[in-house]
DNA sequence: CGTCCCCTTGAATGAAGTCAATACGCGTGG
DNA sequence: CCACGCGTATTGACTTCATTCAAGGGGACG
């Protein structure tokens, strides 16, 4: 198995220590589960009951209202977490999907307070990790709410590229991109027959080669300008930054 | 002046004592600053050096596109926090503006420290706000992608009407609603042209009266149906569910 | 070899955007 | 007190981007 992908994702903001690491792959190890495509992990309103950590496969929070539209409002990729809210509110205001087959850690709260506790270091960075989330929705509000369909499309691209790169799912220029351009349609808003003009679009341009679940980007900084996309909000200049001084 | 609006927002969700109460006066008290309308409070790329506390007027959470497409992601009412992230983060990803004439309160980084040792149960109020604040924003996810114009504002206007309730700036019916429709299709994604149109459509049907500055909504519920508004989202069933016990 | 899911394509429709002109409201200063 | 000016709101005509409807194609899997 690939290194735990949420020590690779934390280490984008901090150095974890040794044991620091040994906590995080312990958690990973406890209550692993399957989820098969199109299953809940946990589903709006209900109460979650333990903290989901994401080891393998993609997932998404989504929101379905009365009338059937679905919207994707995150993706959840190897080495995220949901639900981090159980300690505070009560009930799911959306749901939690698996797209592809997905492995689950179901992390119990005690776990969780142990590390809060024993942990600072993974209690900040997963600190920055919220935080981050937020700044994600954020974006993608600028994203549905302002940007055109080849904008949107390759905007959403490139993040899930850039975010695919530090957990060790994508290599310089390209990476497995499992889901459906459905999923992509509920993610922007579109119709997924626009998105899949929009692909082809993005195709004849030379920006990226998608075919068979597998996405290529030949030049990516190519597919920023198109796409009026800015890496800041990732917050990814952080290495080395927090908590370095002491190990 | 009106009572501390942090005060009657973080009571929605718990019982503070009148310590907790003090301190938040004491914090409202410090570096009161004023912004005119239009005036950045703090803006994208900056690094905040102290937290931003609304104590009266709007604001927003904005970005603006190298073509200068503008975004509004969010709405600052008085009571709100900005830059909570100056603890972890470093350069702002977006801007804060001033909507309206606004005072603002400069709470100083230890100020903040202090109130986490010392003050658990604002930590753990502030805990509650930023989750909410997050479920806010993936509402608008949901909100800009899926929802018609009609539906987009209607719900808009729900929600802020909803949060201007506990903090005291909305009787049963109106409030004040001192924003333009320039700002209203900046927060919708929606062209001004088309803000105004739909805003004629809710009048038409009865479902709101906007005249100068002032809203009114005759019938709540029927603009929430209208709007598929579900306020699960704001998590506002929690009053005295947590940290009730102790005084 | 059939079925299901996903992708693709074309044609018609529609919601929202753009452009441009006009009207309103309010504060300032003559 | 009224005229001017500026920002905001309103209206109409036209355009466009994206949706909808509908049909066909391709690949994986039982």
């Amino acid at each position: 198995m690939m290194a735990n992908p949420i020590i690779r994702k934390l280490e984008q903001f901090t150095h974890l220590s040794a044991a620091d690491r040994a906590m995080l792959d312990r958690a990973a190890a406890t209550q692993v589960r399957k989820f098969a495509p199109g299953e809940d992990i946990i589903a709006e309103g209900e109460e979650p009951r333990e903290v989901n950590l994401i080891l393998s496969g993609w997932g998404c929070r989504y929101k379905q209202l009365e009338d059937g539209r679905r919207q994707i409002m995150a993706f959840s990729l190897p080495g995220d977490l949901c639900d981090l809210n159980i300690f505070i509110l009560r009930a799911m205001d959306h749901s939690v999907g698996a797209l592809t087959g997905l492995t689950v850690a179901q992390l119990p709260r005690e776990l969780f307070d142990d590390m809060t506790i024993r942990h600072p270091r993974i209690t900040q960075a997963l600190w920055w990790e919220a935080l981050v989330n937020a700044a994600i929705q954020r974006e993608w509000t600028v994203n549905i709410g302002q940007r055109n369909a080849l904008e949107r499309v390759g905007h959403l691209l490139c993040e899930l590229f850039v975010r695919l790169q530090p957990i060790g799912l994508a290599s310089a220029d390209s990476c497995e991109f499992p889901i459906t351009q459905a999923d992509l349609a509920a993610a922007t808003g579109l119709s997924v027959v626009h998105v899949n003009r929009t692909l082809q679009e993005l195709r004849h341009a030379g920006l990226i080669v998608l075919r068979g679940k597998h996405l290529t980007i030949p030049d990516l900084a190519a597919l920023m300008r198109a796409s009026l996309f800015n890496p800041n909000y990732l917050h990814l200049d952080h290495i080395g930054r927090h908590l370095d001084a002491v190990e």
